[in-house]
DNA sequence: TTCAGACTAAAAATATTTATTAGTCGAAAA
DNA sequence: TTTTCGACTAATAAATATTTTTAGTCTGAA
């Protein structure tokens, strides 16, 4: 194998600095001079290696779901029965969102007046948590320790779960109330978590 | 007991009209002068009767909110067990909900970004049907449906309900779902119901 | 006591100018 | 050939000035 091509680094480059300055900054008031200055390059020469400043900013928020989503996933492998495994979804989202809150802001709200990327981005993250949730669910069945949800039942129920856990979110986040998160988000899931587990 | 005074009478002709023009137009887009017209006055009378346009609007949405919570209470009241009132609850919100969907955006949207308003009137609302919710929980702990939840779970079972519905609802009526609400909530409930039902 | 018309001050909408900034291009450097 | 830059433009946003609308007041009449 070769040295690591000479442009995935540089692009890999102005990916680290673009995310440094979003999460600073924010998507508006970071301009594609500042990212280029950040990485000591001219600003034309970001155009080289991305198209514009929406794929900047698109690979930045694919990389950070990712890295997000494979700490969630990491966590949920480690635990055995789906119940613990649920419960260590929620945990571990609500530590990854903590951990990014400015990303997540960006996100979350001021992405949101920005109609084209909006629906885009927030409607994947949902549904790679949706995934995620399902496929915790599907393997409760498969132990045992749910019932017998058929393919719709499972669809509805992660849908559910996703929208019941924003709402709380939400809620907490409007008010400020990020440090009661962990623990009212334990007491939803245990619910929701007892609930399902009936027949 | 004398004829209905006179001024009342007029204040509620003045609410009545607020009322449709609110719902057909919005808060922002309905003025004095249109009010007024409607009622067949001069607009300075209007501030004969009410202080000012957001002491109508106030009279308006708490109006319309006694009303809905009085069809939901009394659907609630219908039933003899804390199960099902939690059913009757969600249902009977819904439908209200459906009922007012105009008046709820103004409330839910529009209201959103007139800052002081906002507050008062979005965490009054959620208040009462935190309050009824906690009230139907409370009748299951001394039913011995619930368990033996104390005052504080009570409370955070009732904050978490009420979020959680939220966010359901947020997410169909944003996908403008608004058919499929009914059987996703009854849904919900259930798995809330039987979550909270265990030990 | 109840109302209206004329009025004001404040806010909202509009138009206009100015300043930034995303993105292009052709040419130079490596 | 690959990578970089400086100079340029067209579009967008920010700031400013201008007009229109509208909430709320005041005086006085019925």
């Amino acid at each position: 194998m070769t040295t690591l091509a000479k442009d995935e680094v540089i692009k890999s480059d102005i990916l680290d600095e673009a995310t440094k300055l979003f999460r600073h900054y924010g998507l508006q008031k970071t301009t594609m001079e500042d990212i280029a200055k950040a990485v000591g390059k001219g600003k034309s020469t970001l155009y080289y290696y991305y198209k514009n400043k929406e794929e900047i900013f698109d690979a930045v928020i694919r990389k950070e779901k990712n890295i997000i989503f494979r700490n969630i996933q990491e966590d949920v492998s480690k635990e055995d029965s789906a119940v613990k495994k649920l419960e260590a979804f929620t945990r571990s989202k609500m530590r990854e969102i903590k951990r990014m809150t400015t990303l997540y802001q960006v996100v979350v709200s001021e992405v949101r007046s920005c109609n084209e990327l909006e629906l885009g981005i927030r409607r994947n993250y949902d549904c790679t948590e949706a995934e995620i949730l399902k496929s915790i669910l599907q393997y409760g069945v498969i132990t045992g320790e749910f019932p017998n949800y058929d393919q719709q039942e499972l669809d509805m129920l992660a849908f559910l779960l996703v929208n019941a856990q924003r709402g709380v979110e939400t809620a907490l986040i409007m008010e400020s109330k990020l440090d009661e998160m962990s623990e009212k988000m334990d007491f939803l899931v245990s619910v929701l978590m007892n609930g399902i587990r009936r027949s």
